[in-house]
DNA sequence: GTAAAAAACTAATAAGTGTTAGTTTTGCAG
DNA sequence: CTGCAAAACTAACACTTATTAGTTTTTTAC
């Protein structure tokens, strides 16, 4: 009956995993039935295997996107030559970016890759190592320039990804603090801490 | 066939709760089934229906029990006359020894609450957003008092709370960094920054 | 306009879900 | 030892799940 909307730039598999992506998060992965995503797309339920290849494979689509678009990222903050408080500045930002723009799909990954099956599981969290322990070497790098504090490197990596993590829960309160508030206030905490 | 077993102090619906707190925060509460419950209690599934009234009652009383527990923490912070730093540092202390003391069902409060039904996902919320007010008052009252630089309160809990969350991944690490050292590590740098 | 390809549909399947009913076994009190 | 309550069991139900098979409709290409 109805076809799938398939928007100007966007394939009809982009616009199934963008749904997919929004009822993963609100439902959570093993919550959203394919009937629940099918009606989303407009469209039953069988029709979606013209175009998937099957319900975990969306949520393989949606993690490797994300994550795959953080160590990008990190990979060009590597390869830049600026202090080491501004690269974990420059990667505070570059989260909240990323967040703003692809807030279901980063929240699925962060969310449901538990239901990964491998070798995808593994996959993801080598991806995720990966990610943290160049974040652990700026730390290094930033110690042994004397631009950062004695800490301990893992737990400083530790604290500033679950803090930027955190602002998942942000949303709600888009009225009340906007994102360049937002990312500034938290920047600073991280970096200079909030006691006087 | 075999009889639960009921250790020392824990009766058998609390042997059972805490074995549906590791369950699902190893699969997630939909992925959790009953059977699988029954099996780690060492029973049919049937037969716990004989100390408890439905699946979701178990994700109830590991939710409130844990939303509880914070919240009789902060009360007593609340009237304690310590400086907002020191508020600060108790607040982090009390997140780690809960998490340390009970960490599954921590994990499963902080991740499958969106489960719940209503009126105990209400419930929860409101607990929670309680929760939330009675720390940013904290730094509030430090920022009047000159303790703590002119931030936003919002972002400022925000951070902490989700910093501290961010504990949850300390376990796979637990070889290299000892509880005392992350607690101490985690407050001198939410508290002070790292930045030299 | 017609043929081929893409993508929709309906119907069905096999497996798994939480939970209830009814029955049997177990453990304890007297 | 007997009787009773607690708690185990088996069998089953009513649903929901992802996915496949087979068919029909729609779109595309010439």
């Amino acid at each position: 009956m109805a076809k799938i909307q398939t928007g100007k730039n966007s394939s009809k598999k982009e616009v199934i995993i963008e749904k997919a992506a929004s009822l993963f998060k609100s439902k959570s992965y093993n919550a959203s039935s394919m009937r629940e995503l099918a009606e989303m797309v407009g469209v039953e339920a069988p029709s979606l295997y013209n175009h998937i290849g099957s319900k975990s494979e969306l949520l393989q689509a949606i993690c490797f996107k994300i994550g795959n678009a953080f160590t990008e990222q990190v990979e060009k903050i590597k390869s830049s030559k600026i202090s080491t408080p501004e690269k974990i500045e420059a990667v505070i930002r570059f989260h909240i970016e990323i967040m703003a723009e692809n807030f279901d799909e980063v929240y699925v990954a962060n969310h449901e890759w538990k239901h990964l099956k491998e070798p995808y599981l593994a996959d993801f969290l080598s991806i995720r190592r990966n990610y943290e322990k160049s974040l652990i070497s700026f730390i290094e790098t930033g110690i042994e320039r004397k631009e950062i504090k004695p800490v301990n490197p893992y737990v400083a990596v530790l604290t500033i990804l679950s803090a930027v993590r955190g602002l998942e829960f942000w949303q709600r309160n888009k009225k009340n603090v906007s994102l360049q508030v937002l990312e500034n206030e938290m920047i600073n905490h991280l970096l200079n801490g909030i006691v006087k």
